[in-house]
DNA sequence: GTATGATTAAAACGAACGTTCGAGCTAGCC
DNA sequence: GGCTAGCTCGAACGTTCGTTTTAATCATAC
């Protein structure tokens, strides 16, 4: 059953290039862990590249699809006035959610997201790009009209910070322990965590009210 | 004059490592980049490994050393009372300064530090670990020192989630136009930016105070 | 001028990579 | 039973890698 093999295939495939990153990951390694011929890769993906395509866009979808309800929720509800902390809550959650999901696999999908994400690799980027264009779409104008003290770039610089505390903290498990501290005890932890801290920095003073250090 | 080989084998190892990743920047590229000979690398360095743990030596120290006395200062200074402003400048603003020192060679400094932190490498890790040991020490306790209504575990998700923003951002130039923004017009611009995000983040509310959006 | 250590260079090694090929197997259809 | 398409497999290819070897050159000291 082809089918069966595919799968394999992505499971060990995210795996691998969670925890070793794209050009490290062999495909030796890969096709071991699925139990499966190496020529196989070939035959269903095409190529090596090909493969990290389906691995990403399999992932991706299930998690944008699921930002944009919670986006279109907020949307929908009747309560005026800026929900920031709605916002942040949207854009953050289903990546927690669908971490217990998965990684019930052995793979860390979060590990995985922040790996990948740092590839230098011109068709991640563009697979990221394709993903993401429609939450960036519907996110970036949102969050500028919840935050109408700030000017339309900094918005934007600021879920680039944002997404950058969540996936870079992701990318290192483990590295509370260098700071000194407990791992979070579970996801909702470290999503409630990381909520206050995005939704806090999100909401703080422009650049022209407030007085910078210098 | 065996210094100058070193020198130019460590600015092109850099440049190849900002832009590919360790992995996937190769010996012969960095050597034909420096202009010297494929065997050079193991001659001065011992091995590729080893050329990596010399670029971020050559790197971090003088980051970190910057760091630490800013932090002497902020210790120094008679006004009592928590300046968690002064902190987050004090561990984010090197890093930037730095950048305009050593972006003239063409190198990516800050691309630099993204890139080789999410590298899943035990000797990335254990030079990184080593090379900010001091700086968690004395950071970390600073922070929780301003922050009292914090517990001390989230005192270090939160510089966690600071580091993060820090090294994403800087990972993906040009990712602002992908969210419809431009590109900060200097260094200077996103560390405002990113200094009023983390004050905000690291200052607020504690979860048991704050009600969290479930 | 000679000796020595440092440095550089060309060449080659062994290993591993991703990809391809030809053969064999399996399931479904007639 | 025969045929066909899909799928799997072992083997091998060409390429690239990091490392090593050997020889030559250079700079310094005497």
């Amino acid at each position: 059953m082809g089918h069966a093999t595919s799968v394999k295939i992505l499971d060990a495939a995210e795996s691998s290039f969670a925890e070793h990153g794209f050009a490290a990951a062999s495909l030796r390694d890969i096709t071991t862990k699925a139990g499966v011929n190496l020529a196989s890769v070939n035959y269903h993906f095409g190529s090596k590249e090909a493969l990290l395509a389906s691995v990403l866009e399999r992932r991706f979808g299930p998690v944008n699809q699921a930002r944009l309800a919670l986006l279109a929720e907020l949307e929908a509800e009747p309560t005026p006035g800026p929900n920031v902390e709605g916002l942040v809550y949207a854009l953050l959650a289903p990546v927690f959610q669908r971490r217990c999901e998965w990684d019930e696999q052995g793979t860390n999908f979060l590990q995985l997201i922040g790996r990948l994400l740092s590839v230098p690799h011109e068709r991640v980027r563009s697979i990221m790009k394709a993903q993401f264009d429609e939450v960036i779409a519907r996110f970036v104008p949102a969050f500028r009209r919840a935050l109408p003290h700030l000017e339309a770039d900094e918005v934007a610089w600021r879920i680039l910070f944002l997404m950058g505390a969540l996936i870079n903290t992701m990318t290192w498990s483990g590295m509370s322990e260098m700071f000194g501290a407990r791992q979070p005890c579970d996801a909702d932890e470290l999503l409630d965590a990381l909520v206050l801290f995005g939704v806090s920095g999100m909401t703080a003073p422009s650049r022209q009210s407030a007085t910078v250090l210098r």
